[in-house]
DNA sequence: TATTTTTCTGAGAGCGCTCCCAAGAGATGT
DNA sequence: ACATCTCTTGGGAGCGCTCTCAGAAAAATA
């Protein structure tokens, strides 16, 4: 069933019924109810792919998820939610959403490929790209429209993005700690080749400054964001006797939990802990987990609509979207145990 | 940059290009060489629209996620897992994927209506649709090609699926917990609307009367495979004393767990637990939650693997394919301890 | 050499849509 | 009455590809 068949059950051409679908003006009031009613009753839908092939517009775009095993699974419930929010908004623009995740060990090279060839996407959002994928610049050099989900590492000013103050909520984060009187303040980072794992240890850094704490190299233990390597890290650091940790992942603080745990350790009495994110796990454990919230699902809609702008706006230059960040106090960390009681 | 522009390139016509690039039989050595390195020189990829417009063939797939709210989100990676397992079938078939999420709160019928309406898709995948969903019926009298990921509730013989046996998978659990000593068995039922909830209660009760224990309502509490049924679900089991649980998730098995420390009852001494579905957290857990292990990732495979036989394969009649369970046995109950001592 | 078979290539139609252009139908003004 | 404007409609071209058909070239057979 074609444009073709309406016109003929509705006895005018072919260019009015495509008039109709698409409200153009210039349509009378009779003919465009007697084409709407034949459209709705035999429940036609126009073809995407002509459409497609005239306008030079899809209505797709395309979401690049490239380490889906480290932060999609498991624990880490970030890009559900990121997910979750691009749906939403391609939803209201009635945009369609294709998925592309990397496999398990899948070479960068083979996946940028798989998504360069793809092209039936009018722009891509990528998230969490590791500042050495070979994505981004085939992209450019390609002239396909993309943003980014977190600030592009090398700072290159022809990349749009969105992302969360990270420096900003590493610090009040660290601050919070020192206002709780801790004094060995530890942090175990995110992936520090991505912007919000190095942001967030800058704000770590700039709050222990910002109180005469000297930065103390042995206290900052490297992760990725998830369970396991949060585990490993706060093993690491526990010999160095931290009385507080500012994680930067809630899926690492639970990592670190555990391992405090199994040596005996109380929390916060003993050690207090801030997370980042506010993932839904974060609320059952306990102590609840004090984090910093970042709002995830907004940063995916703001991903979309910023890139539909750059899609529509042709000539429009390079944005950059940054969301707020805000401190959640749960029970992780306590003020009112006086912590090392002697200087 | 099109078809026509390559053939000039290499003195030949738009047709042989045509052929060069799919691959067909009859064209010479030296043409399809020269074609070959002049596509690759200038980095040409055809254009997906005007291909699909011809082959009627889009070379994608749609998956559905009805509940979101419910199962994508903290506490549940099931769907993240399943959806890695479509993307790595897909991948190997040159597919790609479209991604419906319902809207938190989003009417059924506006979903549905969604979905049907965008046709960009050869088939689709519906995960976890609950039997209510009048999107089944839209898409069997549109002829739409699609597989359901769990058996439809209804047996409607013309629908293909892909499933576990989830009664076997709920009877070795249940079996298990029997052969443990366990005396007052409760169980902690899914999402009773959907196919995988039934079937695990059912495997539940078959395992019981088999063992000649009566079947006891008040051991029975409904919840919906995600953490918050599962522990009030278990609240309301806790009066009536049960000295194990089997649970349909593992996230509600967490809720449960939740649920019963809060009582001060520990695991497995006072309690045995038994989830379902093996996922990440489950060995995060002290103790490690014994568990029914389901191929989630296979699952998701299967399910693009039969989409496509039965797109390609016009007649071929509606098919079921049934992947196994798996019992993976932790330390969330045990036989050591004989428990009840006196009968 | 003549004839059949096989391999290779190009031309043309058509997939279903949008968009431009031209022209008819009314309405309005002179 | 005619010219001029706006509203409304239809026709044609073309988006970039595939696929069928027919014919040319090469290879195999008689």
């Amino acid at each position: 069933m074609n444009l073709e068949d309406i016109a003929k059950e509705a006895g005018v051409s072919r260019s009015t019924v495509s008039r109709v679908i698409n409200n153009d003006l210039y349509v009378s009031g009779k003919t465009r109810t007697r084409v709407l009613e034949i459209v709705n009753r035999l429940n036609f839908t126009p073809n995407h792919a002509a459409r497609t092939l005239v306008t030079q517009r899809s209505g797709i775009i395309g979401v690049v998820v490239p380490h889906t095993y480290n932060v999609f699974f498991g624990d880490n419930s970030y890009f559900p939610m990121l997910l979750q929010g691009i749906a939403e908004a391609s939803n209201q623009h009635n945009q369609s959403m294709l998925l592309w995740l990397a496999q398990p060990n899948e070479d960068p090279k083979h996946f940028s490929q798989r998504i360069v060839r793809n092209r039936m996407y009018d722009g891509l959002i990528l998230a969490s790209i590791t500042d050495d994928d070979p994505l981004v610049e085939q992209l450019q050099s390609l002239n396909t429209t993309f943003v980014m989900v977190e600030r592009p590492l090398h700072a290159d000013s022809r990349i749009s993005f969105v992302a969360i103050d990270n420096v900003y909520g590493g610090r009040i984060a660290t601050e919070h700690l020192i206002q709780c009187g801790y004094k060995r303040i530890a942090h175990i980072t995110g992936w520090l080749t991505i912007g919000d794992g190095v942001d967030r240890l800058e704000g770590y850094k700039q709050a222990l400054r910002g109180a005469n704490i000297p930065i103390n190299d042995s206290l900052i233990a490297e992760a990725r964001f998830n369970f396991d390597t949060g585990y490993l890290a706060m093993q690491q650091l526990l010999p160095h006797q931290p009385d507080a940790v500012f994680i930067a992942s809630d899926a690492s603080a639970l990592g670190a939990i555990e391992a405090i745990r199994e040596v005996g350790l109380r929390i916060p009495e003993d050690i207090g802990i801030i997370g980042f994110d506010d993932i839904d796990v974060a609320t059952r454990h306990t102590p609840q987990l004090t984090t910093v919230r970042q709002p995830v699902q907004q940063k995916g809609a703001a991903a979309l609509n910023l890139l539909l702008e750059l899609i529509d706006g042709e000539g429009s230059s390079p944005r950059e979207v940054i969301l707020p960040t805000q401190l959640i106090i749960r029970g992780s960390c306590s003020a009112l145990t006086l912590h090392n009681p002697q200087t």
